[in-house]
DNA sequence: TTGTAGGCGTTATCAT
DNA sequence: ATGATAACGCCTACAA
């Protein structure tokens, strides 16, 4: 034993010769630069009041000097937590889902965490293979943002034991956390927003069917014209995809009904985005001819010609709420946790009076 | 020794009891489950043709069923390596961005990479904090986009010794690896479309200054002119932020000249935004009596309105490629990497033939 | 084809 | 205040 330390003493190639690539410079080589013992380098880099302040100033300095880093893989191990957590997104290529990672991704930040951040591209075999590659890395826990995942990975999901809070997910009651915008509230103020401008021929242009979001906001939409004593009209209710191209043909639709209607409410901005532009290509305008309501207040919405009307989520703070979430539930609280944050209507210049006659 | 063994048979609480939180099971539990060694399990677990080929589909059956997930923590202990990247963004809330992270993300999901992305706000001590973080993780690279990020944290990132890719980034040269568009190029054929519609008083609406994009983008700007005889002036050179409320402002001051410009060149597509309301609040129609072109072609490019002539870049495209750049050199490839795509002009509808008189 | 024995770089638990 | 020692969960020799 004490011949294998005396084979360490420094001079003797410290870092175990020079044919391999230079490694990092583990604890033990601080060690053994500041000769003492590595567990002493351990504490002095933690602040632990338990070393003598002036041999902890010593060895960080020299810790500092050789560029010296503390594997968070190795402590990892021991410790039984990775201070990581992982996010699942449909795509990352999208105005919604990016500021919601902004705000997950500070908060995580101020609290010494990682974010891994994956897409699932709406795939089921790519989603599996996510959350077991989050499995695999140890996360300590993880967020699902605007996924419809459904019952599908939910049981490899709940056997990783980790703390998972859904953010404006498809089936939360599936699952114990969630972040949710009060959906159907704030398509009810856009949709009565509307009737107060005297529009009674309303649309409602929507997601593919199936998702939750979609379903909550298209009852807001109802909800309102039934208080309004507007009876239902079913074919003022098509269907897009989230996105501008979807909400391009779905308008396209909808002008091509003998009556078109005088007001969208659109399932989200980018959906808006096509609407308008397909309203503009029908030699149309927003808003004289007809209302466009989005819903999101995306980043552009202030820049659009009109400027949109739109129903405002505040999606960093959502981000933060989640991780916040996670942060408690990660310490252990185990009360349920279901937040919801209200929805506000933001009213530019994209909604008009009805013309009259 | 034996002893020992004996203490840990079947029967006698393989997981340590219950008065602690369940824990994720190792790769000696489900050796204890299937009475084999835990290496025999390792080695069945990564398909390798060492075991016998029934042994292993029982082991992988148990494993399967025990929900067992081999730890990437404990194996890149061993292996040194994470597998895992780290990417650097000055905010993840923008369109460019989150477009060249999808890419990367891709490219990296193929091999069984992930990817943590990290902020930095354009904040020199955030930026220390971010690289600070990723060398403790041991990332096996590290890609940046679009930071200002000069001679910073430079040493702190060759410290590290992983590989390092930049996308579009200030100072690449003191950097070896980058992906970069060919920003002059793109810019020159920016101006010299306006110039052949006949514009002569053409303005450039760039960033902050100091950052290379601009810098670059400014000089195809100024070449185009130069060859096509026309004086520069200075006043027509004005500076916003990257974002649509510095294109707004910037395009004030241009408005605001004596004899204002005819034609701009925006630094990017969230500059032109800016730049077309303030045309539009100043009374004035685009192109008709400006024109405006952008850069990056990002996804609402489209459906401005007017739809906006813009440079394309193609972001996941370089996205991919940095993230194959990294793997390039990870894998050893010590060869320098200097990537230039092609930037692409896309001609819509906010730029026309000059007013005559 | 399988099992045994080390070691990866930390932290934690004992001693001293 | 510090040092020795043992985990953590895996992989990779090497031995059988």
């Amino acid at each position: 034993m004490l011949d294998e330390e005396a084979g360490k003493v420094p001079g003797v190639s410290p870092l175990g010769g020079s044919r391999r690539a230079a490694r990092q410079p583990s604890i033990k080589d601080i060690a053994r630069l500041a000769h003492v013992s590595h567990p002493t380098v351990s504490r002095a880099l933690q602040n632990s009041p338990l070393v003598n302040s002036r041999t902890a100033e010593r060895i960080r300095k020299i810790a500092e000097q050789a560029g010296y880093h503390a594997s968070a893989v190795a402590r990892g191990l021991v410790t039984r937590h990775s201070r990581t957590i992982g996010l699942v997104v449909t795509t990352a290529a999208d105005p919604f889902t990016s500021e919601v990672f902004s705000g997950i991704e500070q908060a995580a930040h101020d609290r010494g965490y990682c974010v891994f951040l994956a897409e699932s591209n709406a795939d089921p075999e790519s989603e599996r293979k996510v959350v077991q590659t989050f499995a695999e890395r140890r996360v300590d826990g993880i967020i699902v943002t605007s996924s419809r995942v459904g019952a599908l990975y939910l049981p490899l999901l709940s056997e990783m034991m980790v703390p998972i809070v859904l953010v404006n997910n498809q089936h939360p009651g599936a699952f114990v956390h969630s972040v949710m915008i009060r959906n159907q509230e704030g398509s009810r103020a856009a949709a009565n927003h509307l009737i107060e401008l005297g529009h009674r021929r309303i649309a409602y242009l929507g997601d593919q069917t199936g998702y939750q979001s979609d379903a909550e906001r298209c009852a807001g939409y109802r909800e309102a014209q039934d208080a309004a004593g507007i009876v239902f009209t079913p074919e003022l209710v098509v269907l897009g995809d989230g996105k501008p191209e979807g909400g391009q043909r779905a308008m396209d639709q909808l002008l091509a009904l003998p009556c078109p209607p005088t007001a969208v409410c659109c399932y989200n901005d980018m959906t808006a985005l096509g609407a308008m532009l397909s309203i503009r290509l029908h030699g149309l305008r927003v808003p004289e001819d007809i209302s466009v309501v989005g819903f999101d207040d995306l980043f552009f919405a202030s820049y659009t010609q009109p400027p949109l009307t739109t129903v405002r989520q505040p999606m960093r703070r959502m981000g933060q709420l989640a991780m916040e979430s996670l942060f408690r539930l990660m310490s252990g609280d185990a009360s349920e946790i279901r937040i919801k944050v209200e929805a506000e209507l933001i009213v530019r210049e994209s909604t008009a009076r009805v013309r009259t006659g």
